[in-house]
Formats: C-alpha cells, sequence, structure tokens
DNA sequence: GATGCATTTAACCAAATGGTTGACTGGCTC
DNA sequence: GAGCCAGTCAACCATTTGGTTAAATGCATC
C-alpha cells in the first residue's frame, strides 16, 4: 500500500498545504458551488482563486461541472481517502509504539 | 477542531507533499537513524537531504538527537496524528455522501 | 447581435523551493 | 594537535508558486 499511485500524494498533500485551498474544500462541505460564491470571502482576485481551484482540480480533491455559466464545485473523497491512509499507516507506527512505552513504564 | 493550531497543518503538509522526504519517514519507522545513513539511497547531495530533514522537523514530524557525532533521527508521530484529525474531518463527510447516496439507490 | 456577467487565460512579478558546490564546525581517534 | 568523518551553512541557480492586472471566452438575455 503506503505509495498507491491512484492519486498522486505529492499532488493532493501540496494542494492541502495552503490555507486558501483549505479554505475553499471547508466551503464546499455542505453543498456545491459556484466559483464566485467560494471567491467572495478571500481578499484576492477571482483570478487568484481560480488558480488555486485548478490545484485542488489536479489533486482530485475537487470536482467542477459547468451548467450554463456557472462553474459548479465539489468535493471529491477519494483523494482524501488516499491521503487518508497514507496517514493511518504511520499514526498506527506511532499508537504501537506508545503503546510499548507504556508497557514498558508498567513493568517498571 | 479542524484548523487545530497546535501542530501547523501549513508546515505538516508541505513536507508531506515531497516524495523524498515521505521516504524519509519511511526509512525511520523501524528505528531512529543518523542523517548519513537515512541520506546514503538518495541520489543527492548530503547537503541536499539535510534540507529535507529541516524541512522535516519544521513541520514536528521528526525529532533529531544529538549523540556524539552523529544526529540521530526518529519519527515524531503527533503531527501525523494533527494531520490526520484534519482528513478525517473529511472523510466522515464524503463517508455519510456515499452512504446517502446507496440509500437512495435502495429506495429506487 | 450587443450587453453583461462568470470564468479563464496570458503576461508579468517577487518570493519560496529544491538542488548544487565549497567552506566551515564539532567531535573522535591517533 | 592533525586528520578524518558527520553535519551544517552560505552562496548560487533554475523552477515553481502565489499573487497581480488586462485581455479573451462562454453563455444568457434583451
Amino acid at each position: 500500500m503506503v505509495e498507491s499511485a491512484a492519486y498522486d500524494l505529492d499532488l493532493i498533500f501540496h494542494a492541502l498545504s495552503d490555507p486558501t485551498r483549505r479554505a475553499i474544500l471547508k466551503s464546499l462541505t455542505r453543498r456545491e458551488r459556484p466559483i464566485s460564491a467560494v471567491a467572495k470571502p478571500f481578499a484576492m482576485s477571482l483570478a487568484a482563486v481560480s488558480k488555486h481551484v485548478k490545484v485542488l482540480e489536479q489533486a482530485r480533491l475537487i470536482n467542477r461541472s459547468r451548467r450554463g455559466s456557472y462553474s459548479y464545485l465539489s468535493l471529491n473523497g477519494k483523494a482524501m481517502v488516499s491521503a487518508g491512509q497514507w496517514i493511518d499507516h504511520y499514526r498506527a507506527i506511532w499508537e504501537k509504539r506508545l503503546d510499548a512505552l507504556s508497557r514498558l513504564m508498567e513493568e517498571k
């Protein structure tokens, strides 16, 4: 597992490393929304938001569906699941280690 | 939750977005190791690896402990757990959505 | 088809990233 | 203390990133 190629961890983690992009994802948790609506809270140009959206899209964290003159954005959880699995692997190692440590303390 | 400040998600996800850095983490899963040993498999200078290590350290994904002339690196799972929690939030949303979808399919 | 709104693209810019090489520092051993 | 090995630091470089503004495109409506 751990380095599954289906979703590109480079792209996913890079996409998640920017607070604006994480905020965009957050704003899509309840429902899909057009880019202009997503962009409104941010103190930057629409073009800048559009670039962030492209980064999220290339990481396949969101989907875009054009209807009329609006580009609706929605979450795509699958890439998030890939990243989560990678992280889980290390979380498990960490938990196991803490476990071993606490057993050691008890013995003493 | 979701934007917990204790560990810096910008730094953590940025650190995780590079394949060399993920490989460094992987090489530390079994035991702590000095930087020179960690660096050996990579086709780049020791200085370059040293920079990657600094990025991982600033994200608090690893700890460094100097003993003698060696700098031993070891995993620090806590930052990984922070990142995992953030991701879990979105995974849960996604699972719930798939669930709702499958219920809808059943009804039909 | 002209107007107008939503969005994308292009050209540009400053700062950050990921690498290099070479000089330096710190600790061990002879 | 001379020499060596582990590691860091500094200067440099090409590329990528995250933003800008201005021009172009797409669709709906009058």
